[in-house]
DNA sequence: TTTTAGTTGGACAATATTTGTCCCACTACT
DNA sequence: AGTAGTGGGACAAATATTGTCCAACTAAAA
């Protein structure tokens, strides 16, 4: 079965392109409702023109009603849509790279979605939707999950109603409350992630970042203590792949901190380690939060980052990320990942 | 599964036509065995510069190597036309042309190669192929397969030796020699499946086409008989089906004649028979050979007739031929087929 | 009601691509 | 040595694609 797709590839090489290219429409276009050319053309990253043949074949086929107010899928266009899901993979060669980085990483498995979470608010919101139905998979009743900051893990909390059966899991927050927005921060997440699920939420008042002598207090605070217990109990972590220097940035380190992580080589960044890019620790912050160590014990880690630019960052993560990691990222991250290493080799 | 195939359909709608148009380059270079561009282009009528196109696609995907000396297919181009073999049948609708016409004319069972065998080699070989095939399906050791002439049944023989079992079949001569080339003659036919298959054959030497005079003698003669009472014997009947006009010519018929069945409104000829287009038998020539009477009683009839133009004798013997018919023609008469019949309705 | 921001479909010149048609150097046979 | 056939190079002509307008229209907002 297969065999006779790879038939296929091999004759006309160019459908994968054709297949891809209009998918993306037509799944922009669901996603976007009624939408119009213009626009749309601005969403799937084509010219006008051939957004317009594009659309015009698709509304030959039947797929998309155009009329004078805009572009409207139709059920038809809904199915196909449904049916080429599983083909897209296929086609797309995702599959294969999927397998690729499961074995170099020694992962439990890897996730790709089609597109760049860069270019593409697509492929971002795929992303999304992936990582939630995928932690509805991993998670038992009642357990409790731990989810850190950034903008990629707070994209999922819309997708979390749609995918997650009732199971009112508890939702801490793997860190405490880092220099950024409030939405993008561990504690606002893990709160709309109790929301969207129906669930509960445990949440970490403190900054992220302290001093040696205000850290070791609080670690005696009961409260707190409390807290990091429950990190011991922890079932499955969902967290993000920071850029390192980006993520520098965000936390509002000082100048000559940032001097301090960039000459040490750090590309990537997680649960407040910063790594170079032979995956090695090289510089940590003293974080209230989930520890690198017990990482190693939770049964499974959800690694949710796209983007072609972060794939260094994904890359010097993975290095020595624990086994029963499941990484969820983009096309994008992808290809660049396995041409780094590539081109290492 | 069949859903995934009509979504990409739906989707890529010029599949089929890049997908066909490969396939039979492909499949001309695979019987042509080294050809040149040019020769090849005739073949498959494209012009030169296409041709050229396919086959420069062609070789970039190692599906053929292309030298100096000529194209030639490589054992990955003819796994992937094996393995494309049943998806072209797909993607082109002729399962469902199959089916309509299957059951318009109430046949046990219709094939359609694709293509044209009036236009196209390739469509020609495919019936032969088709054809051998079926005749291994639907015969058992040992028994009688009789045969008539003319050039489509005549090409069968060389696909005999590949797709027919040892089953030491007698072919016998469905009728005697009419006035046309030996090659193309019930007699020699009959002779050259025989050593195809290792098989035996007993053959009519004698004309066609007699006065009744000595028709009715030599029924009477021992060997006559005898050749004639293995009709009674025969399992399968391979035969073609001649238009009206074209036979009468090839058999020679006096100009009264010729008029006579012209007048009649014959359009197709099979077994001596001439049919209007209404599948009535209008003349008959007093034919040394099967009887169409004999014919309902034969376990399997393999009717071969190809070429768009002879599409209206298939239809007018179809309309009364036995139910156990199996029908193999081609893309171009079939097509042809159904439209007359819309048409008429 | 008017305004406004959005929509499609038409038009068209600029630009790419495809196409038909040569010719040339080469090769495998005769 | 001759010949019929080969692929590849080249290139003008034809055709298709592309980017970019604009006009007419629509639906919702003001």
């Amino acid at each position: 079965m297969n065999n006779l797709l790879q038939a296929q590839l091999k004759i006309v090489p160019e459908m994968p392109l054709l297949l891809q290219k209009r998918y993306k429409i037509l799944m922009a276009i669901l996603l976007a409702g009624e939408i119009g050319r213009r626009s749309l053309s601005e969403l799937v990253h084509l010219t006008e023109r051939e957004t317009r043949k594009e659309t015009d074949l698709l509304n030959q086929q039947g797929l998309i009603t155009i009329r004078s107010a805009g572009m409207e899928i139709t059920q038809e266009g809904k199915d196909v849509l449904d049916t080429l899901k599983d083909v897209i993979h296929e086609w797309s060669g995702l599959i294969q790279l999927e397998q690729q980085l499961q074995q170099t990483y020694n992962l439990s498995r890897v996730i790709i979605v089609p597109g760049d979470s860069e270019e593409n608010n697509l492929a971002k919101s795929l992303l999304g939707q992936v990582a939630a139905k995928q932690l509805n998979c991993l998670t038992q009743p009642k357990q409790i999950v731990a989810v850190t900051g950034g903008g990629t893990i707070a994209s999922i909390a819309e997708y979390l109603t749609q995918f997650v059966k009732q199971k009112t899991l508890t939702y801490v927050a793997a860190r405490g409350g880092i220099g950024e927005e409030v939405q993008l921060q561990a504690n606002t997440i893990a709160a709309s992630f109790a929301t969207a699920t129906n669930g509960l939420s445990r949440t970490l008042y403190l900054p992220d970042h302290l001093s040696e002598e205000a850290y070791n207090m609080m670690m005696k605070e009961p409260v707190i203590k409390e807290m990091l217990e429950l990190y011991d109990q922890t079932s499955v972590v969902i967290h993000g792949i920071g850029d390192a220097m980006e993520m520098a940035r965000r936390r509002n380190s000082t100048p000559e901190e940032i001097q301090t992580i960039e000459q040490a080589g750090a590309v990537g960044e997680a649960f407040g380690y910063y790594f170079n890019k032979d995956g090695k620790a090289v510089h940590r912050i003293r974080t209230v939060g989930i520890q690198l160590k017990q990482l190693e014990s939770v049964q499974h880690l959800l690694a949710v980052a796209g983007g072609s630019s972060k794939a260094t960052a994904i890359g010097s993560y993975l290095k020595h990320a624990p086994p029963q990691t499941v990484l969820i990222t983009d096309e994008g991250a992808a290809k660049e990942l396995v041409k780094q290493n590539r081109d290492i080799n």
